[in-house]
DNA sequence: TTACTATGAAATGTATGCATTTAGTATGGA
DNA sequence: TCCATACTAAATGCATACATTTCATAGTAA
């Protein structure tokens, strides 16, 4: 005796995009959002009650939040103890960017050779885009958001579902940890000239090179984060940081 | 007023593998084992109320595990439905092995350099033991443990966690389409020669050349299963069938 | 027959209550 | 002061109850 019935099942074209807007599924979305942000540092304790009434649903939606970003690698957790932000040290960091950079060199690699003309014409256009960006003074939130959507792009273009669901999974993991990094000087044009080798080798089919320059991209990225991680255990006031080179949601992660 | 009021904390060792025997943990070991073991074939649903009574719980640690095996890629569940174990189409188990064979080339490639003396031993005293089963008269249950353990024994040795996990999180994923895997003439004998060539670049310390060996071993098990499983859509009554050459559990995964 | 609709049954999502375990605090002794 | 132990408060794990949504079946019209 609904208004509508069949509102839903009549919409042939939306269901293809049907989201999950189940209250647990919420609830992990603003704590994981919370966590990339910062709010939540990596060590902080949740319990699952002050998250309930923060976010006004029951102990329930919320403990099934928890098991999900633990299972992702977001959350640290075991049994009958309050789960925390996973920490990660400075070795298990070096691990993540070692395998990080290995798969992303992957992608980039199988990137350069199914790559479609649109695709390629993308990622010129970002990189092209970020470029104008960096002589005019430095936005490193901007170009921040531009170096993500490169990285996204290349490894969308490994055309690979399952390599960029593994990719992802790793690189959220990373995520927790950016506002740690330091944004020297000379820092963004060094990483702009990464990007540059990078698009050459993958505009000119090279894929070897794509991967070579797309793995040492990466691994120096971590190799900074850990080197400044170890130096200043937490960042100074007066150190200006910013976001790393990565933007991805984990709505990229499900493959 | 307890009996041993410190008869846990006392236990200093011991603390370090505590066991999470919770109920949830022990659903999710449950359903996952039925998986592997083909009691739950691809497709089947699953409903939380008739597992809720399988295992004597209620409903709530079932939904807990459900929602785990979902993260972990076993199942599959959208809001308000019932789940599913995960079907893998010829596509998605191409990319599937795609990835994985690169994976475990780049653990070769790593462990060729950085296993010890002890665990090049032990990789070799498990590739002897293969080899002597072989002529026996094929016992390929037991060969295929031994299959399991050598690649398990090398992904050890690349001493990356990360990498580990990200490798055991894929292979998990192939584990429900084992029963699937023809036991072809002769094809023991070519696993076996492969492993040999993998041993042997390891041996000699010659990563690039286990990384290929590896790679190509890992392809060509996946390209054996997609054709048989496009070729014959179930496997037949008089089919010889067997396990694959892997045999991790998910306990492996958590990095 | 075929497709669409409606209706009852069943399954999921969430709230709540309780038992068990943990964690923080206070107390006592060296 | 420092450390260990006991105790109270709090948090987790699980069971149960209920609301909402989906699923299955029957019925109706073309």
């Amino acid at each position: 005796m609904g208004i509508a019935p069949n509102d839903r099942a009549s919409g042939w074209l939306l269901m293809i995009a049907k989201p999950n807007l189940t209250q647990a599924e919420l609830v992990r979305r603003g704590i994981e959002h919370a966590i990339f942000n910062g709010d939540l540092a990596p060590g902080v304790v949740l319990e699952e009650g002050r998250l309930a009434t923060l976010y006004s649903v029951s102990r329930t939606p919320v403990r099934e939040a928890i098991a999900n970003l633990v299972r992702s690698g977001l959350l640290t957790k075991t049994a009958h103890r309050r789960a925390i932000v996973s920490q990660l040290d400075s070795g298990k960091l070096l691990e993540l960017f070692e395998a990080l950079a290995e798969m992303e060199g992957l992608a980039a690699r199988f990137a350069a050779s199914r790559m479609s003309h649109q695709e390629k014409a993308s990622l010129m256009d970002i990189h092209q885009r970020a470029a104008n960006l960096l002589p005019v003074g430095d936005d490193p939130r901007a170009y921040a958001i531009l170096g993500g959507e490169f990285h996204q792009a290349i490894l969308a273009g490994c055309r690979n579902s399952v390599l960029i669901g593994a990719t992802a999974a790793l690189t959220v993991r990373v995520f927790p940890y950016r506002s740690y990094q330091v944004v020297a000087p000379g820092r963004l044009e060094s990483n702009q000239a990464d990007h540059e080798r990078i698009v050459e080798a993958i505009m000119a089919g090279d894929g070897k090179a794509a991967q070579e320059a797309m793995r040492k991209h990466t691994s120096d990225q971590g190799d900074t984060l850990v080197r400044f991680i170890a130096l200043n255990k937490l960042p100074h006031d007066g150190l200006q940081v910013a976001e790393m080179d990565f933007s991805y949601t984990s709505e990229n992660i499900m493959s």
